[in-house]
DNA sequence: GTCTTCCCTGATCGAATGTTCAGGGAAGCA
DNA sequence: TGCTTCCCTGAACATTCGATCAGGGAAGAC
């Protein structure tokens, strides 16, 4: 099956790792995870993952670029695809598919949450290599449509963690939502997206 | 020093072990904090923690317990104090402590979103203790609202919790935000406040 | 004064943690 | 066919985990 079948499975080994240690970090955080619960999870032997992984810690970063390689990827076409849409739309368009996301992988927001709570290297590495260029640009972005009178004036950063608190956290909250109502059922994106929407302020028709 | 030197001795013990439990089970979860750690903070032998409290679940359940006290004795406050206003007002007075506590002490937050992520007897002992009262009584006033056409339709629930996310959020992530800007000082309640009466679409004046 | 109560410590338990290492065993190359 | 490469496992390492237990030692009751 041609020269890299060794190399494929490899491969497929490492994604299904990356895959149960994505959903541990998620929900217990990187201290809580054990690199044994995981290795569990996808039915391999522990020392696999130290294989594939120099450490937990590079395991976990693994875990963070596999995330915002797809999730970069799928944002610059979501910019593509509103180019000519004034900044507002343009706005929207990113809010709709980072709901999108966090309704389909409730655990992007809860990775993002669990670090972002207190000063560590792992937190400093995520700002540096990952979070940095993707917040400055969409804050860049609230300032242009404050300053056109299209967006609701305020703290441009409070705005972009109030958009991203309201697209995540009913979705990372399920299990507590559930606990709560029973509903089984998560929100509709198109409902969050509406608060999202009058968050910021966007009317529908001009004022 | 009277019948109670050594009681107050003791309490003073456990309350200074349940605000650094509070500090560590905020920052890295309840699986990654470790009892030891938490007795260094305090400057304690580990042993004591286990001697005024059973374990260290019984340990996290105190710190719920006391945090759940306090909150919900300023809860009840804040609803005596707008008594005889209207739904929206009532609520938003509701939702301007909220935001308040969230940032006096972002702990409480933090360790909201960090047990509402996964299902654990954890999650279930904290929703029927402590959550439940609370939540369902707020979800039924959104629901009042609603119906007199004072607050935004939608999903009661997804509001609800939008409250609470932008509420707790920028105060919860000020490390990362910290980080990202290099803005030390959080945003000001009364702008998040600000947000969150925009969300529910409370008029200023009537429509 | 003695006695009791109880806050607190230090040593220790088995289990679980991340990491290291030697080796097996199949796939690809000669 | 033999040889090399490399994915993967199992055993072992020291450390740390939550929990148990015996005992010290001061405060309060008598």
């Amino acid at each position: 099956m041609g020269v890299k079948a060794r190399t494929k499975a490899a491969d497929a080994s490492r994604s299904r790792i990356i895959r149960a240690a994505r959903a541990r970090f998620a929900s217990v955080g990187f201290e809580g995870a054990s690199t044994r619960q995981i290795a569990e999870d996808v039915g391999v032997a522990q020392s696999l993952l130290l294989y594939h992984f120099a450490s937990k810690e590079s395991l976990w970063k693994a875990v963070m670029d596999d995330l915002f390689v797809s999730a970069r990827a799928r944002l610059d076409e979501a910019e593509r695809a509103s180019r000519d849409a004034m900044i507002p739309e343009r706005l929207m368009a990113v809010a709709r598919l980072i709901v999108q996301l966090a309704a389909e992988q409730p655990d992007i927001h809860r990775l993002m949450t669990i670090e972002g709570r207190s000063e560590s290297d792992r937190l400093r590495w995520l700002v540096e290599r990952h979070l940095r260029p993707i917040h400055e640009k969409y804050i860049a972005w609230i300032r242009r449509g404050q300053r056109a009178r299209l967006i609701r004036s305020g703290d441009p950063v409070l705005l972009y963690y109030s958009i991203l608190a309201i697209a995540g956290t009913t979705y990372s909250l399920a299990p507590e939502i559930k606990l709560l109502t029973g509903t089984t059922s998560p929100p509709a994106p198109a409902a969050v997206e509406a608060l999202i929407r009058s968050l910021l302020q966007i009317e529908t028709e001009a004022s």
